[in-house]
DNA sequence: ACTATTTCCTGGATGC
DNA sequence: TGCATCCAGGAAATAG
């Protein structure tokens, strides 16, 4: 459930603590692991790597790392070379954790590196559904806009020709990246559009008041730190706040803070929505 | 070219 | 108390 406002709480944290350390040695676990990229050409990217940036895309945690000289010799223009990325997908459970070398090694650790600076960055995942990668080009695209970059006109043409449900769309991260479903449903219902609306029956006022309810939604729950449900923590291991602010997200049949008609909740590509039956249409 | 459905995975909650 | 079942969800794969 990490979402946009969660990723980039995280890798605001992870960035105070590891820019500029370097990483010594990468230990990965066993069989089934949440890889994307083959084990060996992970560890073979991040050992000796230097953490130059921490950032988010999407919800993607995205590390810039600059690789080692070698000590051969290299053609004149290996400027490239020298350049990777450390990507992270937290999926549902996914946590990076900043630790001393002597803390416990909690269940579910499947990879651990070591900082030259005596710190280990560990990624922890009871699901598994995160998942890790390198891109050894160090241009990384996740794909999508980001949506409290993209202007007005962009984010209308998203959803030009779609005849999906809205929330689809909106969840879908080759469109925009980012949002997912807390954030979907907040900014369906400040927007005052259901869930399930067609994407082709929106006008272009509606979508207007969706971008603005989306950019809204993400920015004010960055503020907070990101919605704390479930066991989600930031970096430093603090709660966020958002979900004090939840409007219909996990609130079915309570009143609705606007008209206190109950929220109700509907199952939309298998995720369930929440919405105000009255305040949406 | 889209859209809908299924799959992955575990811990916590619920039900009997 | 204990055991089975259900549910949460992002994204990729599969099917239509």
């Amino acid at each position: 459930m990490p979402e946009l406002p969660e990723v980039e709480t995280i890798a605001r944290g992870l960035a105070t603590r590891v820019i500029g350390d370097v990483i010594e040695s990468v230990w990965l676990g066993q069989k089934p692991e949440p890889l994307k990229s083959p084990a060996a050409e992970i560890a073979r990217t991040l050992e000796g790597s230097r953490i130059r940036a921490v950032h988010r895309m999407g919800k993607h945690i995205v590390f810039d790392l600059e690789r080692p000289k070698t000590s051969k010799r290299r053609k004149a223009e290996t400027d490239d070379n020298s350049s990777a990325q450390w990507i992270v997908h937290l999926g549902m459970s996914g946590r990076l954790q900043v630790s001393e070398t002597n803390a416990e090694v909690v269940k579910h650790t499947h990879a651990i590196l070591k900082l030259k600076s005596g710190l280990e960055l560990r990624f922890v995942d009871p699901r598994r559904f995160g998942r890790l990668s390198v891109a050894t080009t160090g241009n990384f695209d996740a794909g999508g806009v980001e949506p409290l970059e993209v202007e007005l006109e962009k984010f209308t043409a998203l959803f030009r020709g779609r005849k999906g449900p809205i929330k689809s769309a909106l969840l879908n991260q080759k469109l925009l990246r980012g949002v997912g479903n807390i954030y979907a449903d907040e900014s369906l219902f400040r927007a005052g559009i259901r869930p399930r609306r067609r994407v082709n029956t929106i006008s272009r006022e509606q979508l207007r008041r969706l971008y603005l309810a989306v950019r809204e939604v993400l920015t004010e729950a960055i503020a907070l730190g990101g919605s704390s449900i479930s066991d989600y923590v930031d970096a430093d291991g603090e709660e966020g706040f958002f979900q004090l602010k939840h409007r219909v997200y996990g609130r079915e049949g309570d009143p609705c803070l606007v008209c206190k008609t109950p929220i109700k909740r509907i199952v939309i590509a298998g995720r369930s929505s929440h919405y105000c039956p009255k305040c949406q249409r």
